[in-house]
DNA sequence: CATATGACGACAA
DNA sequence: ATTGTCGCCATAT
């Protein structure tokens, strides 16, 4: 393994612990913050090598399309499911809302950034 | 060096 | 909304 390759794997890690609990991310986008422009299949790869016990949130990242990539029979898809629910993500029929569930997305910026100033008298 | 693979993504029907 | 195709990119063979 390079040292890029490393170096991009923990840019990848370091991207994926960001993501709020209750809040998701897609490959894509995760590869972008980590500074890798159409670095997805690559985000995937780096995820699928965590080790069981890892407590990167591997779970919170889905597609683009906000479903769960991986099938959903198998041990691992059931359990990025439960752990979504658990976290309140709403799944419907397979997938995620993005609009509502999306980190780093505009209607996330609208609803809880930018703070509002409480002394603000012309608020 | 040529091919195949995959936790991906964009786009056209 | 679904599905198929093609592009992308690190790895494996």
């Amino acid at each position: 393994m390079s040292e890029q390759t490393e170096r991009r794997r923990r840019a990848i890690i370091a991207a994926v612990r960001r993501i709020p609990v209750g809040k998701v991310s897609s490959y894509g986008r995760i590869a972008e913050i980590a500074g890798i422009p159409r670095g997805a299949r690559e985000v995937g790869r780096v995820l699928g090598q965590l080790p069981s016990g890892s407590d990167v949130p591997w779970h919170r990242v889905l597609n683009a399309a906000g479903k769960i990539h991986r099938p959903t029979d198998s041990a691992g898809g059931r359990l990025q499911v439960h752990r979504l629910q658990e976290e309140g993500v709403v799944i419907i029929h397979g997938k995620v809302n993005m609009r509502s569930f999306a980190w780093q997305n505009s209607l996330d910026e609208a609803l809880w950034g930018p703070p509002v100033d409480l002394d603000d008298e012309s608020i």
